[in-house]
DNA sequence: TTAAAAGATAAGCGATCCTTATTGCCCGGA
DNA sequence: TCCGGGCAATAAGGATCGCTTATCTTTTAA
């Protein structure tokens, strides 16, 4: 038994709806034959007449028995194509992010406001990390798009630059350095530097013998933050890592080396991204990629 | 937006399910090309793929959001066809029925049994009404058949002959008519006449007087049958209205006038019988048509 | 490196679907 | 009774679709 043709079923339907083929065929904007032959050939397909022949469009009693089943199936296949149509053109879906956690405090609010009041159907989760872990996401395929620095590189990630955050030197507001515009790195020797998640970045520069002879190590930010509140030392963060509007804190840009940590759109290389994350990637480009910054 | 097809879904199913066009192809006894262009087609029709390009036979995240909708689509569908095609053949559907009592006790039970056992999947209602109401109900629709004697001739019914049903007398076993093989209705002069529901069967014949002078009218089979046992008098029945292996009463056929009761199927004119109700009609004309006796 | 297997592409052809034009039927009004 | 008007059926033609065979390209595995 070959397939009905969903069309066929809601040129029946239309015509009981409307009660003459006329009537259908205008609905349908097509002429009265094209609904004829198609009804016919549904008809002898079945092997039994739908319409009772020679009196005017009455139904035979199969008839009645198959157009709420042939309702049926148009009605699901209905919801079933607008729902995947509005996937498919990216105006529904569910959209998994990660991103590092100074990303996700200082730069996802402002714009997945604007993202969601453009995009009202699309359902975001957003996961906050730590660079490596969210590489790590991508690459699972536990999400479908990372915001973060590259943590390796990675052949099954593809990476997309978005903006540059400078690196920079934090210390209380009271500390000697905290009153200079830029600093170098040999204004630091002799300072008790703490290290954290980000110092990394220095490594391969300058600055490196720095962070090597650095005896504290603390990863978690809000202790970090404590510590430096504390004036138990300095530390150089991302400016986007640096706690905005921090009263007792003071973000000093270093300026040699000139250090920044790329910030990129992370995602799975030769994997196809899901509409509603296609249409993310692009705003997430057209909003904060480099000329847009 | 336009119809997606039922054979262009399963053919995107059937991929995945195969792992491979080719695997696909063999299963749906076409050729590979065939199933690549189907699958692009539609692909290009929802303007996402369903299948990463390039990698072997992976499904896009788009994939496999459809995958599960297509399917369910294609199950309903094909649910939905198999059950249209069985009524359309009538091999399963509801039919509904109305008979004189006597056609209904003495030839419907052995008819049914054979009808059921050879359509064991169609459903049967079985009403009994005297042939008025039978009538009245085809005409109505409220059954799709009837079998009985033509009440009087209706152009919304089309009455298609079965059997002729003799009328005889019917009286006690040690009544005096009761050793008669055979009567005229000149013997019965002087005889108490019990009038009945069929007695008016009589009314165009020689015999017309001998009912007119009844003083009787009793309309319920049981009743009458227990007046007779009584031996309050003698009436006329068709032979089938006669209760069979009766231990009291004689059934003498009557043989001047010689009178029969047309038994027939009664359908509404201008109406399609629904397909089950076809095959029962067919099925009636072969066990029952005059030359079936 | 080569052979085998799988998907993509191309050309051709028959079926399908829709159009316009015409015929046939039924019904209501003069 | 005859005549038109509305509607469905039918016919003929053309565009498109869907499938086939043949060929090319790519991937995979020995």
């Amino acid at each position: 038994m070959s397939d009905l043709k969903i069309q066929q079923l809601r040129y029946v339907i239309t015509v009981v709806e409307e009660g003459s083929f006329h009537g259908a065929a205008r609905r349908l904007h097509r002429t009265q034959p094209a609904l004829s032959m198609a009804v016919r050939e549904l008809e002898h397909r079945l092997g039994q007449n739908l319409f009772e022949r020679g009196s005017k469009n009455r139904l035979t009693p199969f008839g009645e028995y198959c157009i709420p089943r042939f309702r049926d199936l148009v009605g699901q296949h209905d919801r079933m194509a607008k729902d995947v149509v509005s996937h498919a053109d990216g105006t529904q879906g569910h959209i998994h992010i990660a991103t590092v956690p100074s990303v996700a405090s200082r730069i996802m609010p402002a714009f997945l406001a604007e993202f969601i009041s453009r995009f009202p159907d699309i359902n975001i989760s957003l996961h906050d990390e730590n660079a490596h872990y969210v590489c790590q996401m991508v690459a699972h395929g536990e999400v479908d798009l990372g915001i973060t620095s590259i943590w390796q590189s990675d052949e099954d990630l593809e990476y997309t630059h978005l903006f540059e955050d400078k690196i920079g030197v934090v210390c209380r507001k009271d500390h000697p350095l905290a009153s200079h515009e830029t600093l170098g790195w040999r204004s630091l020797q002799g300072e008790k530097l703490i290290r954290n998640g980000t110092s990394r970045l220095l490594m391969s520069t300058a600055a490196a013998e720095l962070v090597e002879n650095s005896a504290f190590y603390i990863s978690n930010m809000i202790s970090l933050i404590a510590m430096l509140e504390a004036g138990a030392g300095i530390t150089t963060l991302p400016r986007l890592a640096f706690p905005e509007h921090n009263a007792n804190l003071r973000f000093i840009p270093l300026h040699d080396p000139e250090v920044v940590r790329r910030i990129g759109l992370v995602k799975a290389a030769n994997r196809t991204l899901a509409p509603a994350a296609q249409a993310m990637q692009a705003f997430l480009l057209e909003k904060l990629g480099q000329d847009a910054g």
